[in-house]
DNA sequence: TTATTAATGTTATATTATTACACAGCGTTA
DNA sequence: TAACGCTGTGTAATAATATAACATTAATAA
């Protein structure tokens, strides 16, 4: 369960298109696919970027600076997140494990510190590049 | 046990001053203090870099676009690295942690893959920020 | 209403990273 | 020796990613 978000114009548009894409897709890449609906400028696109980042509708991939949409309704409030990159096709999974969130939430360093906030990316070969 | 790398010129110039370096460096920031040694192009820093992240030496903190020297060894083959990054001082910490990195090592996706390849980056207030 | 916050539009610029091409050094081997 | 493959270097140009600064408008709250 979580807080609903009305998104404003442009994080509506930019959020349907990364929603539907089957791959992570890159600033530009949305910004040349949102042009038409008037959306003219990269900052138009990162503002959105990041609110819809913030309110955890969608994760940024960090190694490959690429957007996909959250399919996993609990990082919506930790942003603790998990994905799986094929190194061949370069596809992209968000992983949910209660093993993984529960193993990775009560690790604690070697202060004791625990982290509520994590990005994990592990990397291999997908079932069909395998 | 590790296999020893000669690095070259350029390698070892930038791999000496990120490994002096107390925080995590950018790639501009190293060509800017290495120019009076010579290196006077992006592509040569980051070619070293390159190099340098390939075998070990060096990681990448892919949210922060920087890069660290390894203290730990075991990660120089496996390409498996964890992190804990400040939010206020930006401090940067690798984590050397034999349960975390099994655990990690043996995580299996839904479909019964194993990644030996990963990057973790943790989120949080550091000893002194807190 | 007024005030406050969030979102937008626009231009310019900063930061991060790669392409393309020429060449030098070194070990292998024909 | 010469020919080759491989790694590294130097240089210029450019591509890709992201933010600063400023003006305006829309939505929300007091
Ligand atoms: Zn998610
Ligand atoms: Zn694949
Ligand atoms: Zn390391
Ligand atoms: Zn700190």
């Amino acid at each position: 369960m979580h807080k609903e978000h009305n998104l404003s114009k442009n994080q509506q548009i930019i959020f349907d298109l990364i929603d539907k894409s089957p791959e992570p897709l890159k600033a530009y890449t949305i910004l040349f696919n949102v042009q038409k609906k008037g959306i003219k400028a990269p900052l138009q696109v990162y503002r959105a970027l990041d609110k819809l980042v913030e309110i955890g509708k969608i994760h940024k991939i960090e190694s490959r600076n690429a957007f996909i949409a959250c399919h996993n309704s609990s990082c919506q409030v930790a942003k603790a997140t998990a994905f799986s990159i094929c190194e061949i096709c370069e596809k992209v999974t968000e992983i949910s494990s209660a093993g993984l969130s529960k193993y990775l939430a009560n690790f604690k360093d070697k202060d004791g510190m625990k982290y509520s906030k994590y990005n994990l990316e592990f990397f291999g070969l997908c079932k069909k590049c395998r």
